[in-house]
DNA sequence: CATTTTTTTGATATTTTTTTGATATATCCC
DNA sequence: GGGATATATCAAAAAAATATCAAAAAAATG
């Protein structure tokens, strides 16, 4: 993975990208591009690159809404690009998971710098985009969720919980840690709205909701998703 | 450690560890104090901070020597403070190890977003807490109980009392000590409940429940879970 | 701004767990 | 061995936790 490194060039000006592509591919890295969010959504999971070169203005979406998209399935470096320098776009930023913020312009060989960086902390990438468990599909990175080949209609809130039940898959989850994350910290005592939404998914997913087999209740404790 | 991280903070000059540490402070880090590049090393051995601020402007040895030192035996991240802003400085100091690179001037608010960033990258993958005995596997990390390779369903009762007896495996827990930890100080002499949840926990847990190998009586004394 | 969808709230049914009680079995001490 | 004490087991009643249904309120949609 060191030597020829994948990276994905995600900005909508074509003479940066050209700039960056020279630059790179002159340090031995392999270059993908990508114009705009949708686009640079699309190709970070077809491709699976090792790092990606994310410009915060994109014509059709948001830096950091491309950002937040990808950090729902995947760890990959994330090195922001931006010409705006307030300390609330960084702190953003790189709150919403990006590993490096640099302002416009930069220098090549900082860049460069903070790519070898980056790469150094790179997880062994291990993000599985489509989860599977038993008649259940879930692709992470279109949110597209299918009950034996059908898709399923999911709410915003009915996703999110079962998100991050995915992303624990295997492991109980307490009604507070599951609160706090979908609903928020101050809601962590709101337990009527598990039972509320639990049933809701349930009733979308399992063949039996009345004998679930894919979200198992841990009285007294949380919830779980099984594995395979 | 993500709340009350330990940091250390580098720097010669008084004032800015003084600011320094009143705005780390404010945001609930627990802060120790190099003011040089020695006293940075000792200190970072001594104490194992989870994070490192180290300013390059030191008098005695340089920033960067400093560095070097300390990646010889730890993956700490360290944050570079520099009032030198030139490309061959951040490469430098980052291909030496560092995780991030400020130029001061900087805002606490985007120091605090990057040594967020930097606590991210550190955490080393948590490693799963398993516990065996027997036939018997507990995953505490997980709260998976399985027997013969079989999960097991437990009642919270029923884990908060074996989570106790792994704590103190191979040693006698007595009844006092048993009831008091997992119902409460003032069901220290509810001897009852013992008896039918060790029952309980024997009927789930145990080959032959009359036999017990795992969980021992200890007549007059409490119980005993056996190691190994 | 009217319509549709989603979230929140409330009432009630069902399930699971905890507690309690009765009784059997084992252990200890003389 | 025998009486006393401690432990184990079984099953019920009571309590707590969870599931379900449906209406009201809020938010999103066109």
């Amino acid at each position: 993975m060191a030597e020829g490194a994948q990276i994905l060039i995600v900005d909508d000006e074509p003479q940066i990208r050209r700039f960056l592509r020279i630059s790179l591919e002159a340090n031995g890295y392999r270059i993908h591009e990508a114009a705009t969010g949708h686009d640079a959504i699309l190709k970070s999971a077809q491709l699976r690159p090792d790092l990606i070169i994310l410009d915060m203005g994109l014509p059709d979406l948001d830096g950091l809404e491309v950002l937040r998209h990808l950090r729902e399935w995947t760890k990959t470096p994330v090195i922001i690009l931006s010409v705006r320098d307030s300390d609330q776009d960084k702190v953003d930023a790189l709150d919403a998971g990006a590993d490096d913020y640099l302002t416009k312009p930069f220098s090549t060989d900082e860049l460069m710098a903070r790519i070898r960086t980056a790469q150094r902390h790179a997880q062994p990438q291990q993000d599985e985009i489509i989860f599977t468990s038993g008649r259940l599909k879930v692709d992470l990175s279109r949110r597209v969720v299918t009950v034996d080949g059908e898709p399923i209609k999911l709410t915003r809130t009915e996703y999110a919980l079962l998100r991050l039940l995915i992303q624990h898959a295997g492991r109980v989850l307490t009604h507070q840690q599951i609160l706090r994350e979908v609903w928020g910290p101050e809601y962590v005592h709101e337990t009527h709205y598990l039972r509320v939404y639990f049933a809701q998914l349930r009733q979308k997913i399992e063949e039996n909701p009345a004998l679930p087999e894919i979200i198992i209740t841990e009285p007294g404790v949380g919830y779980r998703l099984v594995r395979l």
